[in-house]
DNA sequence: CGTTGGCGTGAAAGCGGTTTCTCGGGCAGC
DNA sequence: GCTGCCCGAGAAACCGCTTTCACGCCAACG
């Protein structure tokens, strides 16, 4: 007597998927329309309870739930949000993804994760791709240039901006003030008596290593008595590694490097040279990853609260997806770790060759 | 003239979004009927290359693209697979997103992110829940019973199981042999001389600590003379720093750790104590992240590839979803990373209180 | 020269929901 | 007792796309 046997073909091809029920199948057992079993099952309905008590009964039954495609089709939203990023597997933005995606969750949105794989290409291909399956984003597109950005936006809207602040463009932001935040370290060393510094780069093309190059120049021409020397590398741990010789070479008493992994990664170098930090030179990180406040020397960074980002990023979402006015903008200020890889430098002596 | 003044109401109310155009309008402006535009849309058209021509340029004009929600929902399938963890904030989860991120990507497959925030029940609604929304799962569900996960599993497929390994359930898994890892770095100690160990035990519950401490019984069962210790610990670095005291207390001269994680953050306790890693007490991680090659000193752990695992969760999923049958499982076998952490343990002293 | 066959294209029926609109029935008011 | 109104629930349109099926046309064949 079953007579789904005409059910969809090819469907059937694993003999173990149970084929969901649907909301005809539901509306025929407990004998009324779809419309109401709808009515029911989203809690519109207003009539004679026993209808309802069928309707829910025969749902039970059937084990029903409803096809998000098909509801999402016809609401005209998909209650799951993209975080669009250059790379997932980045420290920072994982903290961000993980504060992120359990705000949104709490909310009942979903988050898909986008890679662009640092291609500012890719960025805006997948930006715009990825938005069409979902009903906002969070974009965090350092390559992207600011033109193409503004081209975009319109299509990419509900959106918000990651460190892309400013007026220049018209979707709200937040971003983390790279400049301010290596000048609290290059204020904290130059407190300690340093006076030559090395910066090792990260991605030259990327715009928060543009913000710690401008922080440096800021600080550079505010003290005036200062030289800092710039080392590329990169944002690897690896990168700061094979720094090693280079800020040897240099002659500075102090590192500032791009990130936390690219300083571990230096440090570890000079301690093979036999270099000792903070004794012989002062190695400060950025970012304060959850593991720096343990290596040893305890790594003098910045902290940034990128948890909490995330949190952020999905209030402000939340209120664009609604049609609501999103809070205002907001700058997080890394804060100065002080800890043991800094510390004043070695007493001037000339070392001849 | 322009008669779509009627068209979805409530949506106009921020005027910069520019509704999507639909197929229906390329078909009328390319005086073609939808089928045809969705025929050539998807390289299924064959017959006049004029008529061909005239959707296309339409299309262009048009900014056409079709919406991934209606094909979805008309195809049976949204070329998105979930990921679902028990902590996105944990380092071998995201190396893990990663590859299954990327590779999933390179055949046009988005992912979705779930975390079940390490609740046992959430596991089972997220999973169930995340699922109807996507053509398949990879999951990670390490404190779901037995049971539980059996009786899930139907509605779950196509799904990869992560450390669910074994011929207990149908569904293809890749798994990493946490026992056999642990042994590796047991045994390197056993040969140093260590013959006193502490195991810093992981989430209790999980099975991935059930994992290690099996294979340090057959450890201790196999070498005869050694004496194991136990303390609870956690998965992070607070809980090894935490440990400090406990550690030495015990008076073990090899300390195991859970994790990466947790040996770093118990070195931390140790030097704050003035107790030197290696020559009083040697410690070893486990996962080999990234990090630890580089901190000081270097730590002695297993490396596990965990970002391989991601990739090759996703050609098995991609077969499942294909229908075609997924190569073998796959146990991945840790390999021991013997750095600077560890080393024979001083000559035995006895200290008097 | 009539029929068959194939080819190019359109009409329409899904996919699985939501929602507007309509309709029938019961009750209150006059 | 009849009209009007309101209420409960169903019919049907719609979301945007895919795909089957049918149709009309033209060529080739008997």
């Amino acid at each position: 007597m079953t007579d789904d046997s005409w059910g969809p073909g090819p469907q059937t091809r694993r003999a173990a998927k149970p084929r969901a029920s649907t909301i005809a199948e539901v509306a025929r057992r407990a004998r009324v329309s779809p419309a109401t079993v709808s009515r029911v099952m989203n809690g519109r309905f207003v009539g004679d309870p026993e209808v309802a008590e069928r309707v829910r009964r025969a749902a039970a039954e059937l084990n029903y739930s409803p096809s998000p495609l098909a509801r999402s089709l016809a609401l005209g939203e998909t209650r799951t949000i993209a975080f669009v990023v250059p790379d997932i597997g980045n420290p920072t933005f994982q903290a961000m993804l993980s504060g992120l995606s359990k705000s949104a969750a709490a909310d009942g949105y979903r988050v898909l994760v986008a890679d662009s794989t640092e291609d500012p290409e890719e960025e805006a291909v997948l930006a715009v791709e990825t938005r069409r399956a979902c009903d906002g984003l969070v974009l965090c597109a350092p390559r992207m240039s600011d033109e193409r950005l503004h081209a975009l936006l319109p299509v990419l809207r509900p959106v918000l901006l990651i460190n892309r602040g400013g007026a220049r463009f018209d979707a709200p932001s937040l971003s983390v003030d790279y400049g301010l935040g290596i000048q609290h370290l290059a204020d904290h060393l130059y407190g300690l008596g340093h006076r030559h510094f090395v910066y090792l780069e990260g991605p030259a093309p990327s715009s928060s290593n543009q913000a710690r190059v401008e922080g440096l120049s800021a600080f550079a021409s505010r003290t005036g008595d200062v030289q800092i020397d710039r080392i590329p590398a990169g944002s690897a741990s690896a990168d700061g590694y094979r720094s090693g010789e280079a800020v040897r070479a240099s002659g500075a008493t102090a590192v500032l490097a791009y990130n936390d992994l690219v300083a571990v990664g230096l440090m570890s170098a000079l301690a093979e040279m036999g270099v000792d930090v903070p004794r012989d030179i002062a190695v400060a990180g950025f970012d304060d990853i959850p593991l720096v406040r343990y290596v040893t020397p305890r790594l003098t960074t910045v902290s940034v609260p990128y948890e909490p980002l995330g949190t952020e990023a999905w209030k402000r979402l939340h209120a664009l997806i609604k049609g609501e006015t999103p809070s205002h903008d907001l700058v997080f200020q890394p804060r100065l770790q002080p800890r043991d890889s800094t510390a004043a430098p070695p007493v001037r002596v000339t070392i001849e060759d």
